[in-house]
DNA sequence: TGGACAAATCTTGCATACAAGACTGGAAAG
DNA sequence: CTTTCCAGTCTTGTATGCAAGATTTGTCCA
């Protein structure tokens, strides 16, 4: 294995980069983290990056399978519902928890839900997805109480894992709506109905999975081989949604 | 340093072991975790160890001071009221969701208050701090959400240490009463009022804090050296309250 | 051709060695 | 008597080595 240690520098850890890369979809549920190539790849030994499995399988981001590997893990059914029906309870009492917005905040969404309908506009699948995530993380931000943003971002890495995982189809448009009627609701200073609208919009993003899909083991090599695909365009890249 | 091997087996993870000696306040805030010594303990080397604090450390349960030592986190006034804040937000949410209590639920929370009065008759602090926190995941527990469940156990080790550095004066017996209204919410079916009360209850319990206390880094030596104390009686073990 | 077995390889599990910073205690200088 | 400095000790930080299980691959036999 070549010596990789000059091509990425040690700017964040291993841990947030690898949460960094679930947040933002481009690594997917199952993937396998090899000891030694993150240890060349951020040029330190295998003890640091047994550290930083460590710390992420305390946060449920990575598992392990002894004497096989680290993987990120891939969330069975019944936890999806577990982490859908903890997030239903926590930002529901967030937002119930919420006074009006003042103008930062007010500001802050507003520019979030021009992302997201600039992101539907472009038909890219994969910035929707870590979009459609941050804008509850950004919710906990305007709390700005960093224990609870922590917590929402573990169970937002583990959603969007889910996403890859479950959906069968992506109500990208319905999704924004919910967020922004949520945002309406908070702007006309009503944290009772921004709450309930929360629980019905994640009521309804749970609903849109396929809770029954068993894992594809060969999904990896499914879309690697995948035949006709235009030169250039990466199975992983952006693709349109219908 | 003799071997201590044959002391503890490892019947449970080095994690466990510590987070139940928080959650039964057997261990302060601030406690130094020797690596060597926890190794000996166990009777494995210090890359265990290490491990299980790299786990702890990511549940913001210990922390490290570079080349000095693992230490039991206290924390600040700052992180105080964001826990208690983030524990109001999710306890609402989730007494809000909760359904009628049944049976088997019924009887574990009648049981739990029991406990909590004969503690409180016997006037044993440490079992109480222990309790008090208990009762807030036996009801995250008849929710039946395992993700839920380990957020508000780390969210309650976080709130005994706390308790333990800034809790001037310890109302058990209001606290214990919150706990009882909450039960009679549930068993009215009236979530709305069990959530409403269970944030009034960790408002008084955070009122109770005296939050400019700093924390006294001769709290230990003062304690152990505490004179005309009964001899057999432990500097940490029951004591009245009042 | 298909299946079983075995060697080779890969990967993690765990211990240990050594480096480096932090602290302690005592000696020496003012 | 106080302060400063330095050697010794303790503790963590990091790398590395080896053991052991899992997987793969190649070969042999039916």
């Amino acid at each position: 294995m070549q010596d990789l240690s000059t091509e990425l520098p040690l700017f964040q850890s291993i841990d947030s980069a690898i949460v960094e890369a679930i947040l933002s979809a481009r690594i997917r549920p199952g993937a396998r983290l090899n000891e030694n190539q993150l240890a060349s790849l951020y040029g330190v030994s295998r003890t640091r990056v047994r550290e930083a499995m460590m710390r992420l399988e305390a946060r449920c981001i990575v598992r392990v399978s002894p004497r096989r590997g680290w993987f990120v893990v891939e969330p069975s059914a019944d936890e999806a519902r577990y982490i859908y029906g903890a997030r239903r309870m926590i930002e529901a009492g967030l937002l119930r928890s919420m006074g009006p917005l003042d103008a930062a905040g007010r500001a802050a969404l507003h520019q979030h839900l021009e992302l997201e309908r600039a992101a539907i506009a472009a038909g890219d699948r994969q910035r929707l997805t870590c979009l459609m995530g941050d804008f509850h993380i950004r919710i906990a931000q305007l709390a700005a109480n960093p224990v609870l943003i922590e917590i929402l971002r573990d169970l937002t890495a583990r959603t969007i894992l889910i996403s890859l995982l479950y959906q069968s189809e992506f109500h990208a448009v319905q999704s924004h709506e919910g967020h922004c009627q949520i945002v309406e609701a908070l702007e006309a200073g009503d944290a009772e109905r921004a709450a309930a609208l929360a629980v019905q919009h994640l009521d309804e993003v749970e609903d849109g999975l396929d809770l029954t899909r068993q894992p594809d083991p060969l999904a990896d090599l499914r879309e690697t081989l995948q035949p006709n695909r235009e030169p250039g365009t990466s199975p992983r890249s952006p693709s349109a949604f219908t």
